[in-house]
DNA sequence: TAATAAATATTACAAATGTAAGAATACGGA
DNA sequence: TCCGTATTCTTACATTTGTAATATTTATTA
């Protein structure tokens, strides 16, 4: 069961920004935001506001200032979400998605190593 | 540039139906998806009817019966949305992404083999 | 300590989504 | 041909999301 609170696109992008550099402020939040994305600082604290209501962040306060940190990891959240995406999109036919990547994404060699790594390990057990 | 109409969850569920049984009645629609979904046959008609105005799909009358049939295929909408779902969750990292799904699902030895075969073919390239 | 400026907190509002109910229409059988 | 019923069409409404503006609080500095 997915028992994760819902996040919006537009919410995921912030969580982004924090699980990378967590613990972050406000106003780093909203700096390193706008180099990808034209929002208002306005609209980037309501979201933040609304992921601390969703139980997915937590804030400290340095001086006057917020400093947000997540309080799910990443990897809990695409282990869950990532996974029925799979299966909604491709029916868990991963092989089809893998393709479907591949198709509009080059693979750095380093990622080519990494999938033989992990074809080896599940060939074996 | 991703130029393909927004498809929300519940309609999606709706399009993988149509996907696979297309051309197929409302009907059919109704009853295919109450097996997994406990939707009011008229919660489903209106995520048909909306999904016909954003143009995803269409009817042709079959007597008073509507038979639908999709207009975009599932494998354009893959291409690109499995793409961004792709960028959005794991910042392209493809094997993270592999490896999350493994970390919850085995892998049959087709899908091994189908994605040995793919790494054999882009090492080439 | 009082004013200023920077942060946060509150409020807003339209569009999309989930979830249908009720109204209208049009086949098919009597 | 007319009626009943299956089907489609119209309308509804609460919640979530995108996108802020405005109001309030609080730390700093003059």
């Amino acid at each position: 069961m997915n028992t994760l609170p819902q996040i919006s696109d537009a919410e995921f992008e912030v969580m982004n920004i924090i699980w990378k550099y967590a613990p972050i402020s406000t106003n780093n939040i909203i700096e390193r935001l706008s180099e990808s994305k034209d929002w208002s600082p306005k609209t980037i604290q309501t979201m933040l506001f609304r992921l601390e209501k969703k139980g997915v962040i937590m804030h400290e306060k340095d001086s006057r200032v917020f400093v947000y940190s997540p309080l799910i990891q990443k990897q809990s959240y695409i282990a869950v979400e990532g996974n029925t995406f799979v299966n909604r999109f491709f029916d868990g036919a991963l092989s089809q998605m893998v393709v479907s990547y591949l198709n509009q994404n080059e693979l750095t060699t380093e990622d080519i190593n990494d999938l033989q790594a992990i074809l080896d390990k599940k060939r074996k057990s």
